[in-house]
DNA sequence: CGTTTTTGACCAGCGC
DNA sequence: GCGCTGGTCAAAAACG
């Protein structure tokens, strides 16, 4: 059960906020998935860097974004109305993106997420879905989008970090190898 | 009955 | 300043 736990470093002290990155996708990182952190290119140029064979193995750690988290309050913010300009800050926020090879746009990482909006993309036919985690305090959020030419592809934008474990009470020994494996690294 | 999905509208940022 | 595009909200529907 412990295993869980080293998903987040024991920082104690210090960074009130989440500091420390949690990669729930790292389930599916491990498979062949190419992974980079979107900070400014990425979908805009209909990216074809995977082809029909394959996708490349590669997990980014970009520590440097990492440590730029200054997300907002956990969850006490409602930021609605249109009339509230009362916002401080809301710069770069640190993406990760994935491409994974499935055939269903739901990967399920092992958290609960709730799907909050969909839009259509242009130069994708597809549409594009926004997921929030529903873990109170937890403002993670993740997109998921599905690449034109390969119906194969499937892109998952991951943006913020987990406050939380993984909600999984089926969890695989596997899986948590996975993870443990993927911080191995860092 | 509680939670999640759907869906249109709204808003902010950017380019022209 | 206007229009386009991406991102979010929120009300109602759908789902268990």
């Amino acid at each position: 059960m412990d295993g869980y736990h080293i998903l987040f470093p024991p920082s104690s002290s210090s960074s009130a906020s989440a500091a420390s990155p949690s990669f729930p996708f790292a389930h599916y990182a491990y498979k062949n998935a190419h992974a980079f952190h979107t900070g400014s290119e990425m979908m805009n140029h209909s990216n074809e860097t995977c082809s029909s064979s394959e996708v490349k193995g590669e997990l980014i750690n970009s520590h440097t974004d990492v440590s730029q988290d200054d997300e907002d309050k956990a969850g006490s913010d409602k930021k609605k109305g249109p009339s509230s300009s009362s916002e401080k800050k809301k710069p770069r926020k640190p993406r990760y993106a994935f491409q994974t090879r499935s055939q269903v746009d739901i990967l399920d990482d092992g958290y609960r997420w709730r799907k909050y909006g969909q839009k259509a993309v242009k130069n994708n036919r597809f549409p594009r879905s926004y997921y929030k985690c529903t873990f109170q305090g937890c403002n993670v959020k993740k997109q998921v989008q599905r690449l034109t030419k390969d119906e194969g592809v499937v892109v998952t934008t991951y943006e913020g970090m987990h406050t939380h474990s993984i909600d999984k009470p089926t969890d695989n020994f596997e899986h948590i190898l996975n993870q443990m494996h993927i911080y191995n690294h860092f």
